[in-house]
DNA sequence: TTGAAAGCGCTAACAC
DNA sequence: GTGTTAGCGCTTTCAA
């Protein structure tokens, strides 16, 4: 590509002004249909491709959308990342992303950085952003969505669900479910507001019905199957009267039924596990993990509907608030 | 964000020309070290962030990487992802990327789009883009790098591993594990070039040795655990005399080891179950997954650095090719 | 060591 | 309908 083709060179070769090239290229309304296929033609011949850049710099707005999450390792976080993709999809926005790693910091770092490039839009993980960079994002003229967590106040729009209820919903669920010696097992809860969240709705719920945490176990770090099988090993260990363990997620989980598995510990007769998000792998695992069912890709589709709706619309819609319902399904059948 | 800052503002802020505020910022060597302070004390208290669309423009450079992944709902890709924002934290430059679904029209269509932004960087999966693409990229003047595959020509650098070799080697261990009967169950072959390499290796070597593969399922659509699970019931409720199945990837094979401990059947003794790519969960499973670990992070962070290097040298290092050796764990302790 | 002019490729705002 | 002018915020000349 000696010398990439500019507007110019598409003006020239249709015979018309940068103005009226643009303008055509653009689909703007007052340009005759005839010198529009005359740029139209000398465009795709000449495989001229806008200049983004120049194109943001004039008109002080990228095509760009920012996403923020805390993690990949994280399968949900990818998913919600490919509903945000799949909407963008064609629309002619680009996602720039970035990712925090559940620090806090990071996040404002990441974000600052974001907003110099002067996005069309902004997705953001959580309502727990530090209260400076809280601050910074009310005063962006753009749309703003942070997802998955409703429990806190929004900068703008909001799109995902309540921790703390969905906690406190599995309680009572499980409770009805005849369960009575509760554990609970979380990793990452240092940095992972809505884990945190999730254990505070369901502790809280249990105690409004009379009944204690048996046992508890928590650890730093990510979570992750092995660390699941080997918190659950520990937990029964000291609490083999347990009939229910309640995990941070499934992942972790996953890693309790594991541990059950292997110990022929009867699961879910004997042992109920309980995690959260509703990971599509549970549908095939030898013995049910009863979860709450959490629409990821749905998420991500969501917000980024809702930004785009911002960008089209004449009149802003003002900040939404949507909220989704986490099913349960204790996989008991 | 009333007026955002500019670089004029700070030169005014200063007592400088514009110019002079642009060298300090960038820490040009020839400036005065008494200006560049004035310079900084002045950016720093306004606030100021470098306007990147500006700088791109002008320097016909931008500081975006573009990365361009199959999806993102397969946890190898999270991974590999997460090893490329890793090394780029901090260094000023920014990830934008696209997922093309496995499909490489839209992967063209994608790079297009990137290319209009002049990245510093490209990193695309695999090395079977379409010719056009491939043609295309081959031109382009800053560096490109292919990963996860070797198994082709590459157009520029290429970090990865050698998937035909990987699933030789696969059939060699299991062979020489005493393993006769072989199944095959894989997912999505028509567009997962890589899948169908490894396949192509393991029937070769088999093949080899003289021994065929007695059954195989394939079925369109991603992988997933589930999927797995059908497929190798449907496998072994025709062929029950296997004693191995290779999977096109640990997720399959997952499915595949659901099914067996549904079933009671031994594994591995009676039937070994062999997937790809070595993901953590494999170690908390209740039964042993055969697989060959691959350095998905680490690959991104090769990419990523190879990018690095290539753009802070001044001569240019030329063309890497950088091989990881996958390695086997057959989990037979 | 510093500054002034010109321009990256595009578009908003006016003329014609 | 179309062209002209003047920037967007920065950097690359080149001159002082």
């Amino acid at each position: 590509m000696a010398h990439t083709k500019t507007l110019a060179d598409v003006a020239a070769a249709a015979g018309v002004s940068k103005m009226t090239a643009s303008r055509a290229l653009r689909g703007a309304p007052d340009v005759s249909s005839a010198t529009r296929e005359k740029v139209q033609e000398a465009a795709t011949r000449l495989g001229y491709v806008g200049n983004p850049l120049a194109h943001s710099l004039s008109t002080k707005r990228s095509d760009l959308i920012g996403v923020v999450v805390p993690s990949l390792s994280n399968i949900v976080f990818a998913e919600v990342l490919t509903g945000i993709a799949d909407r963008f999809a064609g629309t002619g926005y680009q996602t720039i992303f970035g990712v925090t790693d559940y620090d806090p910091e990071a996040e404002a770092l990441i974000v600052q950085n974001m907003l110099s490039w002067h996005p069309a839009g902004l997705i953001v993980t959580g309502v727990d952003q530090m209260p400076a960079l809280r601050m910074r994002l009310s005063s962006v003229e753009f749309p703003v969505v942070q997802i998955m967590d409703l429990d806190g106040e929004a900068v703008d729009c909001c799109v995902g669900l309540s921790h703390t209820r969905a906690g406190a919903d599995m309680a009572r669920a499980l409770v009805a479910a005849g369960r009575r010696k509760f554990g609970y097992v979380g990793c990452g809860l240092g940095c992972d507001t809505r884990a945190v969240k999730r254990r505070k709705g369901f502790v809280k719920a249990l105690e409004e019905r009379g009944i204690p945490l048996s046992a508890e176990l928590t650890a730093p770090g990510f979570s992750s199957v092995s660390a699941g099988q080997k918190m659950t090993e520990r937990l029964l260990a000291k609490n083999p009267d347990l009939d229910c363990i309640y995990y941070s997620n499934d992942d972790v989980a996953m890693g309790g039924l594991f541990h059950a598995l292997k110990q022929q510990i009867d699961v879910p007769d004997a042992l109920l596990l309980a995690g959260f998000n509703g990971l599509d792998m549970l549908s095939a695992l030898p013995a049910p993990i009863a979860t709450s069912h959490t629409p990821r890709r749905e998420i991500g589709q969501t917000a980024a509907q809702l930004i785009l709706k911002h960008l089209s619309d004449e009149d802003d819609p003002g900040p939404s608030r949507i909220a989704f319902e986490p099913v349960i399904d204790l996989g008991l059948s």
